[in-house]
DNA sequence: GTCTATAAAGCGATAGAC
DNA sequence: GTCTATCGCTTTATAGAC
């Protein structure tokens, strides 16, 4: 529990939740300087640009995650059907199941939006992509697997808002399972 | 455009604008002072608690509309398929094609869904079950009815988070279109 | 009912000691 | 690298004139 000079990359993930719970706007230097146990000083020592280099950190370190993750497994595992599967389970647990909003769908409908637009968008562009050509390597024609995957993207944020707007993680579960279930069909050369 | 005497009701639809465009933090009274062309004496004459009792007029707004053209509808209209059906449409009309954000969804993952947390879940849990009650009511199976109308809440929520990501509204439209056909072969009993 | 003036608090950001 | 003190600005909300 070394408390001592802390690093930078320790302080981004604590951001991230801050974030999540406060929100861009509500997350006031003083919330951040609390739950990272930094004051000012160190905050602006590692984030020169403020609260708006610290979220747009964030969201560098969560592209980061999703690209090693979901995304390159999608485009590069040998097996796309347990790239896809694994896909499933991961954004499952990175998302607590639905208890764990996701914070580029949040900026999306927020009014920081514009400021991070290029980081919201190739988020979502490249989860898109990476499932599509998931989809395309087992087996299913191009244009479904443009659908498909971006019908994919829609249930898994949808499934967020609603079953954070219910307080229901079980409709996050529900919605999941079935999407898992619709993608393994249409990567199954058998009928269901 | 007699500027004199404005009433309550005619000032809420313009909250509700603002409060799309800049989230409930970002809706600062000076703004809200200048698209509703109201002073702070005025707009805390009408709302005497102030932000707080203006975001839940402009929920109850919403609520109110959505009860009258969505919600009552699928629930009572004598042919519960056109009433499916014009929920797509009264959908595609509200949200302008994607362009327009639901504000209750973008409340649910911010930081201020404790506040309207009773507001937001009724919301939901209302579309959710007139929904179910119409597909009933077209010859579904009762859990049938229920699945597919959690889905078409989510896949509806999830379109306009991709949508605005991805600042393209035919992701909208091709979901809303989607969804559409998914519920019209729910309630046909001719095979696709 | 509408306005301006003002209060009181909180904000992001900076400076400088250590 | 970390802290405290402080600046200047914006915020919500109120008071009181008209």
């Amino acid at each position: 529990m070394a408390k001592t000079i802390a690093e930078r990359a320790d302080v981004v993930p604590l951001l991230g939740e801050v974030f999540r719970e406060y929100g861009f706007d509500g997350a006031s230097l003083a919330v951040i300087g609390e739950r990272t146990g930094l004051g000012k000083g160190s905050l602006y020592h590692f984030f020169p640009g403020g609260k708006e280099e610290m979220a747009a950190a964030v969201l560098q370190e969560i592209e980061a995650w999703f690209e090693a993750e979901v995304y390159r497994p999608l485009r590069e595992a040998p097996d796309p059907r347990a790239a896809i599967d694994g896909m499933i389970g991961a954004v499952d647990d990175y998302f607590r199941s639905g208890q764990r909003i996701c914070l580029v769908g949040a900026f999306a409908l927020d009014n920081v939006r514009d400021r991070f637009a290029t980081a919201v968008k190739g988020y979502f562009a490249e989860w898109r992509a990476a499932l599509a050509s998931a989809l395309e390597r087992a087996g299913s024609a191009p244009d479904i697997a443009r659908v498909l995957s971006e019908e994919t993207v829609i249930a898994i944020q949808g499934a967020l808002v609603l079953s954070r707007a219910l307080d229901d993680t079980t409709v996050f579960s529900r919605s999941l399972e079935t999407t898992r279930k619709r993608l393994a069909e249409a990567t199954n050369p058998a009928a269901p």
